[in-house]
DNA sequence: TTGCTCCTCACGTCACGTGAGGTGGC
DNA sequence: TTGCTCCTCACGTCACGTGAGGTGGC
């Protein structure tokens, strides 16, 4: 419930803004979804379906974005662009990636090994098959760009006889 | 209206068939649905919308698809999936390729050169265009593969190191 | 006749898009 | 007060998924 409301317009154009006051910089959803290449529709349906949380809000009520949730849309858009997971698939990874961020905290080293263990096991079988569908898809997509190459090559090996035979 | 309806199962498990006729073989919605990795609701929907007409239909109104029909499904779904167009700019990609492939029928080779041409630098416009954004795409895709790589290396030390401590 | 595949509606779903109508801080 | 951005419904859309109910050839 801190309230920090304003700070609208940010670093755009060069204003000689005081220097950070500590607090991380926090967006509007208009600034957020504009950063990351997103609709506001989107950033509110990821929210309704429970993936990604607003860091707070202000006092009139306005939903407010740090640095972290701009990184997770990011992440999340990477994850559906890139691999073609659907949403609920995406829940799937980015909370068990939470489950692991949390092994980060300082205060929760103590925590039994085994599960740590596990955990990272987890998040290491995970990524493995996340970085196995990404290698055959970049195969594909290779593949692809160099048929279309290819295509190029010969429209403009077609282009060069029109050429020469009207000249 | 060439009555040709059976033929099933094709090629399928060695049954000394009759080679060839000469007429290229036909699949019935199912099998052409299989081969190409999509639904039958999929081949439907793509008529619908009218991106793939079927190459006939069997007396008792089954459509039938050629290979032909295959390559096409092939690459509305690589300009789909690879490139991310919706169906409306795959419409107008694989249009644009069917009037260019009128261009290689041979009773039209008489046809206006001035024409031709234009045809053919539009198709090559359009494909270096195609060309850029596969080229990008390519370029985050693969990005996005090695931060995978990294984190697989950075999750294997953590459990080198988890199990280094509890021997 | 039984199985299988096909057919045509037609409603459902996922991931948002797009207004409608209203509030709230500079 | 005027502008701007934000809010919450709520219906629309695209690309199919998923039955319902029925026909047709081996």
């Amino acid at each position: 419930m801190t309230r920090s409301a304003g700070s609208r317009t940010g670093a755009r154009t060069g204003e000689g803004a005081p220097p950070d006051e500590g607090a991380p910089t926090r967006l509007r959803i208009g600034e957020a979804a504009q950063r990351s290449g997103v609709s506001e529709r989107t950033l509110r349906y990821y929210e309704e379906i429970g993936i990604l949380a607003p860091a707070g809000h202000s006092a009139g009520g306005c939903r407010e974005y740090g640095p972290g949730e701009l990184e997770r849309v990011q992440r999340i858009r990477e994850l559906q662009e890139l691999i073609g997971l659907n949403l609920e698939e995406i829940r799937g990874v980015v909370t068990r990636e939470d489950r692991l961020g949390t092994l980060r905290d300082a205060y929760r080293q103590s925590e039994d090994p085994d599960e740590r263990r596990a955990l990272v096991l987890e998040a290491l079988e995970m990524t493995e098959a996340l970085h196995d569908r990404v290698a055959r898809k970049v195969v594909r997509i290779t593949a692809f760009r160099d048929e279309l190459a290819g295509l190029i090559e010969r429209y403009r090996t077609v282009l060069e006889e029109l050429d020469t035979v009207s000249a």
